[in-house]
RNA sequence: GGUGCCAUACCCAAGUGGUAAGGGAAAGGUCUGCAAAACCUUGAUGCAUCGGUUCGAAUCCGAUUGGCACCUCCA
């Protein structure tokens, strides 16, 4: 079945053709490791994440490849841009690298718990500088670049298509600049960008490198070229990234790219829209700083967010609030019972035969299939485990397979809940059973009361009462 | 100022021409000493407003209103 996919490029839903067979060259532009990701960041790459695994169960074999931006990461595109890894650094004091190591480490540990399926290749761009200075002198033999004021730029006029991926009107752009930011000078055009920094106004910075322009270091859009190309070939299947990255980034990385090579450099391309918070567009710096780990803090399962990102499409806005994540954690709830409950009648994993239950996994596969259509895909695992039509075991091994996508782990709910409780719990459970068998109801609400301030849930059943942990 | 996106029940959210998925919340019921839990049932005659195209529109076109994003580092 084929996998359609929506192409920034051509801004239609178009069928995915790998170049060559079934092996897929997907880039990824990964974290800035100045600072902890915010659940908007993870948002794009669960995203990213869940088109990893429908071009998996689709047969294809996915070489992924992502990024870590730890040096040449601007506060601003000129030439006086401050680097956001050497701000942290003199707010706290540490190196750069250290900086850069610790939340690198702090990402992945996000991307874990999200269970989301780690890269085949995770790249820093510290590690890759040759790479990116030689790409810089290829463009520089092609004529595309300038020295100015101590910095190399890239001239987007040396090219006829600059823009071509954001749709960009560049005479409107020209004449739309901002009055707070300050022009670059030193550029023949304003949207021309930098790729090797020797001149900073910040002082020194801590990571340089020599270069044939002196010691320095490269500007932000040089090291996804220069890696992807590096690691998938001059021409690959798909990059991806946040939708704040078309008009800029991703503009700036096609230019060069391109003029480098002279051929197409990536033939699809993948955003994922923004979560917002109450007031618009999350931020680092405004508001609640939203992290996977404040919501662990809260109370929240990182599967609970996984969910709750898997009720809305990848391209549209989701609005992000912590009554909605209380939704979604609830449904997850429900949904890891029933299969408890479904392990609990002997539920095993088997080959699906049935028309019924082949059908729901053909259903399953066209949502999915069809621009990662993951909302539609919940809706279906719910059909799944309402059909009373399915045994057990076929509903079982449906949700498995519906969970090759998902990944809410699926496959680690036991059959009974493993719980050991104290004794003093169970004593004052059976303390309320002869209570309520003496028919001394306040006796038994009192001590029902008590439970409940332990944190136990008593449930009366016709064969008895139990305990239950409260969540 | 320029560009683009969106507007679906109490909330979140699918659905791009054929008569409104799903979840949560809520209500009712069964059960219960009473609750809770569990289980069952119920939900938009309508998809911001107005007009148009069509046999037929939430879906296409136009206008209006409202919200958001991008153009500046940002996922």
């Amino acid at each position: 079945m084929p996998v359609l996919l929506y192409n920034t490029m051509s801004r239609k839903l178009e069928v995915f053709q790998p170049i060559h067979d079934t092996e897929v060259g997907l880039y990824s532009c990964g974290p800035t490791v100045y600072n902890y990701a915010h659940i908007g960041n993870l948002r794009t790459f669960l995203f990213e994440d869940l088109l990893k695994r429908t071009l998996l169960l689709s047969g294809f074999s996915v070489n992924h490849v992502m990024n870590i931006t730890d040096v040449g990461h601007l506060t601003g595109d000129g030439d006086d841009g401050e680097d956001k890894l050497e701000r942290m650094a003199q707010k706290t004091h540490e190196s750069v690298w250290e900086i850069a190591r610790f939340y690198t480490e702090a990402f992945f540990k996000d991307y874990d718990a999200l269970n989301m399926i780690r890269p085949n290749v995770v790249c820093k761009a510290t590690d890759h500088i040759q790479q990116m200075i030689d790409l810089i002198k290829r463009l520089e033999a092609g004529g595309h670049t300038y020295v100015s004021g101590g910095n190399v730029y890239f001239s987007i006029d040396s090219i006829d298509d600059y823009g071509k991926l954001a749709r960009l009107n560049l005479d409107s752009l020209k004449t739309a600049v901002r009055e707070e930011v300050e022009e670059d000078g030193n550029k023949k055009n304003s949207k021309d960008f930098v790729l090797w920094f020797t001149k900073s106004k910040h002082g020194q910075q801590a990571m340089m490198w020599d270069s044939p322009w002196g010691r320095g270091f490269p500007g932000w859009h040089i090291e996804c070229s220069a890696m992807s190309m590096h690691y998938l070939g001059e021409s690959f299947d798909i990059h991806c990234g946040g939708i704040d990255a078309i008009p800029v980034h991703h503009t700036n990385e096609i230019a060069q790219s391109e003029a480098a090579t002279g051929k197409k450099w990536v033939n699809y391309w993948l955003h994922g829209e923004f979560l917002l918070d109450e007031t618009g567009k999350m931020s680092k710096s405004k508001g609640e700083f939203l992290t996977l780990g404040l919501l662990i803090d809260k109370g929240f399962d990182p599967m609970d967010y996984r969910y709750f990102c898997l009720g809305g499409h990848y391209r549209s806005q989701l609005k992000f609030s912590f009554e909605s994540l209380a939704t979604a954690r609830t449904a997850r709830k429900n949904v890891y019972e029933r299969i408890q409950n479904l392990l609990s009648q002997g539920a095993k994993q088997i080959e699906l035969t049935s028309t019924a239950a082949l059908a729901y996994k053909a259903a399953f596969l066209e949502h999915i299939q069809n621009d990662l259509g993951t909302p539609r895909t919940l809706a279906d695992l719910w059909g799944v485990l309402k059909d009373e039509a399915l045994d057990p075991s076929e509903k079982y091994s449906l949700c498995l397979f519906f969970d090759r996508i998902f990944g809410l782990r699926l496959d680690g709910i036991a059959a009974v809940r493993a719980e050991v409780f104290p004794q003093e719990a169970l004593d004052l459970l059976a303390r309320r059973t002869e209570a309520k068998q003496a028919r001394n109801w306040p006796l038994a609400d009192t001590l029902r009361a008590e439970l409940d301030a332990m944190g136990y849930l008593v449930k009366d059943t016709p064969s008895g009462s139990s305990l239950e942990k409260k969540m």
